[in-house]
DNA sequence: CTCCTCGTATACGCTGCCGTATAGGGGCAC
DNA sequence: GTGCCCCTATACGGCAGCGTATACGAGGAG
């Protein structure tokens, strides 16, 4: 019988996953990796042929965990359809896990088209599910499109602006634009 | 007298912005600096102390150029109140200079408090202009700070989000959303 | 116990980048 | 034309990262 586990594959998409997340693309450094896992480079090329692999690993793992898994999960829980649309955007945005992912994944694809690509099919299902959202209280499928890209631009945007709101928490201020988009 | 410009330190800003712009700051290397302006570093350590002193020059720059700069362009451009923010905006958002580098440090500032400071003392300079139109027509002070924000978000998320729009274009659904926070 | 497999450690050559030291060359002053 | 002053090119040492080659070592199969 073949040995359980050593230190597999997944540990080394994982650390570079956490990598991208934390410092970007350019922080996913095979030797780097090695050194956060306690071992050195030496089994990595076993499980990858370069670094370029290992990124496409992760990419893989990022879309399945984004899309399939979220929406599975999403299913199993059940609810109404905009209880199940709400849990979907928290599962993604409110994760630890995905949400600095996400974003350091939104960088990258503005200067890589191959990147870019896998977002866009990623983000489609996404405005997919707002779409439904809005569509149960809005008739007019021209503001349906309108209040789904708001919703999903202030869910992005909030993490990428840094100004303040005087005695206002961000997320008060967050909670009442979600409100504006939300109402009616 | 002494000699016009040879080859001159603003010369190495500008181009460091446009790598910060394009790869973001790990792609700002003093070399390829060099070879992209045809020169060798030779010159570069005459004007910077280091690689750090040119981010830091770099973030000079980008700051008086996304606030004093186009403030004073709007104030010289004149008009009424919403024009002038709307101009502002145009100028910070529309443009092929500032938008991709204001992008860049948003990426870079989620890792660098540093960065973070300087973001956000921009970013509040612009939500006070967006607080100002806001509230030609909208008395409530919490209802003003939401749209303010959908607003700004709506600015910087429609540039991170990959997604389709059937047969829209991005540009139309965006000014719908456009007319959704700013009329009534 | 012995062999074999597979992950790991170590060592190597290569490249790209930083920052320093030093030599060359082209304008301006006079 | 001569001298001076900057800017520039070149060369260097150091470091970090990639990918390869090779040796070690521990576990399972027989």
């Amino acid at each position: 019988m073949k040995f359980e586990t050593r230190t597999p594959r997944d540990r080394w998409i994982e650390a570079g996953l956490e990598a991208l997340a934390a410092g970007g693309p350019d922080a996913v450094r095979v030797e780097a990796l090695a050194k956060q896992l306690g071992v050195t480079k030496g089994g990595f090329y076993g499980f990858f042929a370069d670094r370029n692999a290992l990124l496409a690993a992760m990419l893989d793992t990022w879309e399945r965990e984004s899309t399939d898994e979220v929406l599975e999960r999403v299913e199993r829980e059940g609810g109404n359809p905009k209880r199940r649309i709400v849990r979907a955007g928290v599962l993604t945005f409110s994760s630890d896990r995905l949400l600095p992912i996400d974003l350091a994944i939104r960088t990258w694809a503005r200067r890589d088209p191959a990147i870019a690509g896998r977002l866009r099919s990623v983000d489609n299902r996404r405005m997919d599910l707002l779409r439904q959202m809005f569509s149960t209280f809005c008739d007019d499928p021209d503001e349906v499109e309108a209040r789904s890209l708001l919703a999903f631009c202030l869910l992005i945007g909030d993490h990428f602006l840094a100004a303040d709101h005087g005695d206002r928490s961000r997320a008060q201020v967050l909670h009442r634009a979600a409100d504006l988009i939300l109402d009616r």
